[in-house]
RNA sequence: GUGGGCGUAGCUCAGGUGGUUAGAGCGCCAGGUUGUGGCCCUGGAGGUCGCCGGUUCAAGUCCGGUCGCUCACCCCA
């Protein structure tokens, strides 16, 4: 009987693991660079906490099941709404703005495809209790730092940044899309970077209640660049704020080092219903992949799920679309590092010695490994070398009767002699 | 859920029009080498050719189904 592992699970054998290490290495020493604390939760969750926010469609895509207890339950497809939970239950004694950070695997129930699998492991990252869009900005900072940290600049990576609040009230008040309508007008421009201006105008006429004029309006503004925008709205009273707050975002982001990571994009407006405000993609450059990262500002979340009013902005980024870019451009480790050290015997009789070196050398830190079994020494020596051991220390019974050990650097193949007292203490 | 492509050794892949005992490279193990790794040489292990059924004297090869992988769509963390 052999088994496999289940569609869309992975196994890590050690390269991958290496990888993945990697990845996440580079989220928590990102995070703690920007003062983020983590936390975790339940990879377990009841189906309504999903079904409540997002709607019952969200179950086809769910990885759920009922429980012994009987309990409709749910794999986490996404870590927002259990950090909701989670701040609202303490939110009157936690000092804010909450800056917290995980990495949870989350699960969905899904057909595979490239970038996407059913099991992920997701970076999250979320400020909560602060409504100023200096907020945003250090949410998307942080993002980008960490894409910088793995070795991905602004050739490499772009943030597509929005505000749903500019879009709706450019929708709105210049076009008259009605405030029930919104949400389908926001799925239509959605999918206009993937269907193209035709099929968004369709999609537009069909569903948001335009007529084709208003529908070719919508798409000429989606066209527009921030200035653009200034010079026509910029004086509009319900949309100029918008643009205003737009622009000291940029600023901020300039501030932080980012300028040249992002970018205005009308249609960037994510899937969730939940987004109220600045929404962002980080994308990679050749466009070749998904969004690397996605995120925005959620205000009302925390209120649906708890009885806490708290504002909120944050992001997910995936490991799969990230470490296929990275990937791609050689950016992976593929072995962990080899032991600081391998002891070699020359004889059986240096086996007990050679115990207490190692025992010696790991006490003060160091890594150290030896064959386990008494082999040759031009064995042992390949071994030190497949596990891409840094140095040997050659322990043989000429050396061993003068009290001195033999050290060999792997790289150049440089020796001297060392003594026991040194190995041994 | 829909459609396309692909399933041969641990990995990457060869195996015209069906024909005797299914191969290579890499990797792994052993030896050449009982005081020194990488390079080289020799040998070895490892396969129900994804699975089930059909056609045929004969199927890795043709046909059907199924499972899996993969790409795209739907949708989107």
């Amino acid at each position: 009987m052999t088994f496999q592992s289940l569609p869309g699970f992975r196994d890590f054998y050690p390269a991958e693991f290496t990888a993945r290490h990697h990845l996440v290495s580079a989220w928590r020493e990102t995070s703690r660079r920007y003062g983020f604390e983590e936390y975790d939760g339940p990879p377990l969750e009841p189906l309504e906490l999903y079904v409540e926010k997002s709607g019952d469609e969200i179950v086809e895509q769910l990885y759920n099941f009922v429980d012994k207890g009987g309990r409709a339950v749910a794999l986490r497809p996404e870590m927002t709404p259990t950090l909701a939970r989670m701040v609202g239950a303490r939110a009157r004694s936690l000092p804010k703005p909450i800056r917290w950070f995980s990495v949870p695997q989350l699960f969905r129930y899904e057909r595979t495809q490239r970038g996407r699998l059913r099991e992920h492991f997701q970076w999250n990252v979320d400020v909560v209790g602060e409504a100023d869009i200096s907020a945003d900005a250090e949410v998307l900072a942080v993002a980008l730092d960490s894409l910088a940290a793995l070795g991905l600049n602004s050739a490499d990576v772009v943030a597509r940044v929005n505000d749903r609040r500019l879009l709706e009230r450019l929708l709105t008040t210049t076009v008259g899309v009605t405030p029930e309508r919104l949400g389908a007008a926001y799925a239509a421009i959605d999918k206009l970077g993937r269907e193209g201006a035709d099929r968004t105008r369709e999609r537009l006429v069909e569903s948001s209640g335009l007529d084709r004029g208003g529908a070719d309006l919508v798409l000429d503004l989606l066209a527009l660049g921030l200035d653009d925008l200034s010079t026509e709205y910029g004086a509009h009273e319900l949309v100029g704020p918008e643009i205003e707050r737009l622009w000291h975002y940029f600023g901020l982001l300039s501030d932080l080092g980012w300028a040249e990571h992002v970018t205005f994009d009308p249609t960037i407006v994510r899937g969730l219903a939940y987004y109220t405000g600045t929404v962002f993609e980080i994308f990679d450059r050749a466009g070749e992949l998904r969004a690397i990262c996605g995120g925005g500002r959620y205000d009302n979340l925390l209120a649906a799920v708890s009885d806490i009013e708290l504002p909120a902005v944050g992001f997910g980024m995936g490991d799969v679309v990230l470490g296929e870019l990275l990937r791609d451009r050689s950016l992976l480790p593929t072995s962990a590092p080899g032991p600081d050290y391998f002891v070699v015997t020359i004889t059986a009789e240096e086996r007990p010695l050679m115990r207490r070196v190692a025992r010696s050398l790991r006490a003060r830190g160091h890594s150290v490994s030896y064959a386990l079994r008494q082999v040759g020494v031009g064995k042992q020596f390949k071994e030190a070398n497949n596990r891409g051991a840094r140095r040997v220390i050659v322990l043989g019974p000429d050396e061993v009767a003068r009290g001195v050990a033999v050290e060999r650097l792997m790289t150049t193949g440089e020796e001297r002699q060392v003594p026991l007292t040194e190995l041994e203490s």
